[in-house]
DNA sequence: CCACGCTCCTGCGCGC
DNA sequence: TGCGCGCAGGAGCGTG
């Protein structure tokens, strides 16, 4: 599933490859994704100049002329550059076209997104409430610690609320927490500063240990069929239940918090 | 404001 | 081997 760092990635590839392409229109086949797809995507693309693309969480954002198209690719979405003249597989519900060349947005479970908004700002109700990017230079201990003054939920809950950090998953929040050595279920507004400290340069280094991952698999991501995109990353904890920790040797535990399978190290992390 | 549970959807893995 | 069931997950949204 896409978190945070391959969605930086599909940003780049896409980027290095259509920005300041105009676009020729949308071949859109299957439009009931998440929300629907807009009837007016190709008429509102055609003719416009693709000037460059963004993040903010994990939302895409295509900066047009007179607007910006939103892009969320859920949890099962990808978008490649493909020849606009080969055929679409199954579950390649829509092309983004750009002369001979196509974004194709494939998502089997169509949890993913496409909508316009007519700004090049961020106040689209999807874009306009989220919190800050794990990766940028407010993040730190210091604002984690105000953050989670008073808030009893789980930590774990707490990090992955988008409304707070955005990027944060179910994968990356259970590693983060092994590696800051925090608990997930401990009330976020009971750790300590120190653990605000370890937990948000653990989530900063998870995500770009995944991020330097990934771009070392650049080409094979943004033109391979899919299989090879996501990053096969070592997890300490995640999907291990039942198995080694691999610092102390312990059995991993899980347990379910808001619905999300959690895993953890008893013995590592308090 | 806060906490929490439901929901969308399909592919996969498991048990029989 | 084949079938059917349950689970997985991002994040908006409704409810208490």
């Amino acid at each position: 599933m896409p978190e945070l760092p391959e969605v930086e990635i599909t940003r780049y590839g896409l980027a290095q490859e259509l920005a300041g392409s105009t676009a020729s229109g949308a071949v859109v086949r299957e439009a009931r994704l998440r929300w629907p797809v807009p009837a007016d995507l190709s008429a509102r693309l055609q003719g416009q100049r693709l000037k460059r693309i963004e993040r903010r969480g994990k939302y895409l954002l295509f900066r047009f002329e007179t607007g910006t198209l939103i892009g969320h690719l859920g949890m099962s979405g990808s978008l490649r550059v493909v020849p606009a003249a080969s055929p679409a597989g199954p579950h390649e519900h829509v092309d983004l076209v750009f002369g001979a060349r196509a974004a194709r947005l494939r998502d089997p479970r169509r949890f993913g997104a496409l909508l316009w908004h007519a700004g090049a700002d961020e106040s689209h109700p999807l874009l306009a409430d989220l919190g800050i990017e794990p990766l940028g230079d407010q993040f730190d201990g210091e604002w984690l610690f105000r953050a989670t003054r008073g808030r009893r939920t789980p930590v774990k809950l707490f990090v992955m609320d988008s409304h707070v950090v955005v990027g944060v998953g179910n994968i990356y929040a259970s590693e983060s927490l092994f590696r800051a050595g925090i608990r997930p279920r401990r009330p976020a507004g009971r750790l300590t500063r120190a653990e605000c400290t370890r937990l948000a340069q653990a989530i900063r280094d998870t995500l770009q240990d995944a991020l330097a991952a990934g771009g070392s698999s650049l080409r094979d991501f943004i033109h391979s069929d899919g299989a090879s995109g996501y990053f096969q990353q070592q997890h300490y904890v995640y999907d291990r239940a039942g198995q080694a920790c691999r610092v102390c040797g312990q059995s991993i535990r899980t347990l379910r918090l808001g619905q999300r399978s959690t895993f953890w190290c008893a013995k590592c992390q308090r």
